[in-house]
DNA sequence: ATTTAGATTGTTTATTATACAATATTTTTG
DNA sequence: CAAAAATATTGTATAATAAACAATCTAAAT
């Protein structure tokens, strides 16, 4: 009995989030080993006894992307019983928003961004990760504007606020998005100019590194257009 | 190496909060084993082979209130190799709001209730599982009313009201909290009124189990007075 | 009948959210 | 060089929600 309750095994998972190519994407490793052979799965890797569960999280970001001191929050714990088709294995949900400008990712046949409105099948419960990443991802959107994790370091409104219309999935109003946008502690305007459209460039903003003031903290709401 | 990664024990702790004596409070259990010996405790144990986590959680309730069927979720899961001084212990703590009614708990000097504003010193790092419990509880009463979880099947807006200032730890207004908390879905005025008060008698409600109305999701905000 | 303690109720103002379209700027094209 | 094309930028009016604030009502006790 006592043996019986000793033998779970626990991982962490990592939900690693960024946009790419004007959509948000997942990174997924393709499994060399059973179970799910062949399948793509989320970056993960067992416990170690020395670590502590966000350092465990870091470390498998850092395997596989090679960055560090980015947006990384548990997310949630899964553990049926059922969810490993072999062993008992509990793991420790985390999801990470990176710039994709900031990851060494060397893609390759198994280890590839895909979108999230594309995913191939996944390996366990991966799919229920991903997606309830994705809720938490809606969530942490509407308390601040974390979406500036998952942009480069200066970027456009327009490319923010498509930043915020692919995770809410909804489209909102341009003009209401930027007086909401302007207001928010940390949003600094540059005097720089995106030069990659070819009609007029748009001025490039940054987030300075703030701590956000509470009082702002209902960023964008759920039923609304921005 | 691979043995080192399997000794991990996983259990679960739960913070069972109620509304008695008009203050919040946290069911504790005294520990008769070491480490901890004679400490007071969050309700715990190891997570079995054959149950996921929330099932380990709700007999974990169970066996130490014997209420069913109730508030509980997920709060977080705490893996700080130093947590537990002997062992490597992993737990996924929850926490769950219930009625003081509806609970047979048979107190003694090992299992009590104990105001969250008095703590006694606690074992491990439980203290930090009971104030993480309490700030989500926070968040969940911006989002929706859960307060009715705490309270008995019928109440008075009084007893709502404070409820409700003692987990937002701030005073409402008595007329906006009414006219906020009248507008909630769920909510039924009652013909009865409360007996107990010595003074002019007080109307009761009660809620109905009705799914929430994401509309009204957002309750009560952290910087108003309600 | 009066007192007492708590219960109940409304209005005004400020803030925030929403809906909605015309103008400006740069590059490209003819 | 003028016109066209494509995207960037900006404001106002209305609706909804939040916030501040105090007098009256009611049943029990005296």
């Amino acid at each position: 009995m006592f043996n019986e309750i000793k033998t779970h095994e626990i991982t962490v998972d990592i939900v690693i989030l960024t946009i790419k190519n004007d959509a948000l994407n997942v990174l997924l490793v393709k499994r060399n080993n059973e179970p799910f052979k062949n399948k793509w799965a989320i970056p993960g890797g067992y416990v170690r006894m020395s670590e502590n569960l966000d350092e465990a999280a870091m470390r498998v970001l850092k395997e596989k992307t090679n960055v560090e001191n980015i947006y990384l929050e548990q997310l949630y714990t899964f553990g049926d019983p059922l969810r490993h088709p072999v062993s008992r294995v509990i793991t420790c949900a985390y999801f990470a928003l990176i710039r994709s400008e900031d990851v060494e990712v060397v893609t390759s046949d198994d280890l590839a961004w895909h979108r999230v409105s594309e995913l191939p099948p996944l390996a366990f419960d991966h799919k229920e990760i991903i997606e309830y990443s994705l809720k938490r991802t809606r969530e942490r959107l509407e308390m601040c504007p974390v979406a500036y994790q998952l942009l480069n370091e200066k970027f456009t409104l327009t490319e923010m606020q498509k930043a915020y219309e692919m995770i809410m999935e909804k489209k909102l109003d341009k003009r209401n998005f930027r007086k909401k946008v302007i207001t928010t502690e940390g949003l600094r305007e540059l005097n720089e100019f995106s030069k990659s459209s070819s009609k007029r460039p748009a001025r490039l903003y940054t987030f300075d590194n703030i701590k956000l003031n509470s009082k702002r903290a209902h960023f964008i709401k759920k039923g609304s257009k921005g």
